[in-house]
DNA sequence: ACTCATCTCGAACATCGTTAGATTAAGCTC
DNA sequence: GAGCTTAATCTAACGATGTTCGAGATGAGT
């Protein structure tokens, strides 16, 4: 089988949840490919460009296939329908939200993505200068929460992970926080995340309301 | 001046801006200090461990001295001036959203700043359940805006920032992508982080009305 | 047969995070 | 003051990493 770059990204996801990020060296991705390491050097520029080659697709493969809202689906479910795909799509590889974040990801598959939002979304009665405003923040709130989520719960620190330390809440001091330990210790949970996602998508229909009536 | 943990972390800030997050070596962050590099591991256990202080002080530079909402300040306004603070520190150094992102941070000030959050929320007429899986999502959405606006505008590309080139989108194919780009590569604007942080303040208006009238 | 572009390799370079062990400085005990 | 202990720093080095250089293969086209 022929190296590509794309056979190295894809590779290198694959090896993604066994070493993680920090794990994850030109000499390990190019033994996984029986070959020395300069090798990669002929089929991509830096280790960098390998990182956005594997962003791209971990996003493409949130993009991919993906459909417009069927007959009967609002417009918020179908953007919390691409929240998920998004979200998947990262859990899916360690360290996959750290990756994904502010890299350059580019694509047919990803083009095709964007229009269809902003149909859907201008199909919903957002201007489409609405729509480009708003579907973003969606994603930055998935990409900051799934960070987080897998920071939590990675095996990134040697040690214990000192997020799993039970924190002891000085309840006199700090009534209100100790008696929400439990909703905010349990920040990796999916209803958390639906949580914060229905909120987003509650301001968008605010501010769509403020303009379509 | 005595060498200490958070002397540290503050000097790693310091050199952040003129090095960046891959340029921040121990050996260079001794030199700094006057000092040989095995020397900080008396008092930082890893670099890790340094990063995580480093993001403690971002947070906290955002935290404190932090007061209450004022008078006739409503709660998204108080709300909104935190995520600004948020913001304002993590923009301060270069990829500081990335080190803050997924970061244990701890501290006096966090706390303080929690515990007032969840009572201006509860004082608006969230329950404190509500509270405290609301906020996060504020904070999730600010951090991953601006870890995508410090990958955008930073300078981590050795050649030419890929984010700078500008995308020509086939008009045909993509006709509404092609009508916003304007909007959509501006992302790195005050404008849009606005928007978006209005977005979500909105939002959370909306789950608050539903519980309390 | 010769050329040329494509692809791979071995060897090496500079640098990184980190450790081990020696060395100094400062306080405390008797 | 002599001796001991602890805290803090040093020199030296280890293993590993990203990356470059230049030399070989390989195969297609003339």
């Amino acid at each position: 089988m022929p190296i590509t770059p794309d056979l190295i990204a894809r590779t290198g996801l694959r090896l993604l949840n066994d070493v993680g990020l920090d794990g994850l060296t030109m000499r390990l991705l190019a033994k996984e490919l029986d070959v020395q390491a300069p090798t990669l050097y002929w089929h991509v520029k830096n280790k960098h460009e390998l990182l956005d080659l594997m962003a791209g697709l971990i996003v493409a493969e949130a993009a991919d296939g993906i459909e417009g809202p069927s007959r009967n689906e609002t417009w918020q479910q179908w953007i919390a329908g691409l929240a998920h795909r998004m979200r998947d799509a990262m859990l899916r590889y360690r360290d996959g939200a750290r990756i994904t974040a502010g890299s350059y990801s580019t694509g047919p598959s990803i083009g095709r993505m964007l229009e269809l939002v902003l149909r859907t979304l201008t199909d919903a009665g957002f201007s489409a200068a609405e729509a480009a405003r708003a579907f973003p923040a969606v994603l930055h709130y998935v990409v900051g929460f799934t960070i987080e989520q897998q920071a939590r719960t990675g095996e990134n620190y040697e040690g214990p992970n000192p997020y799993a330390q039970k924190m002891t809440i000085d309840a006199t001091r700090y009534p209100l926080t100790a008696s929400v330990t439990k909703e905010l210790y349990a920040l990796d949970s999916d209803d958390n995340f639906e949580y914060g996602l229905h909120i987003v998508l509650a301001g968008m229909e605010a501010v769509r309301q403020k303009v379509s009536g």
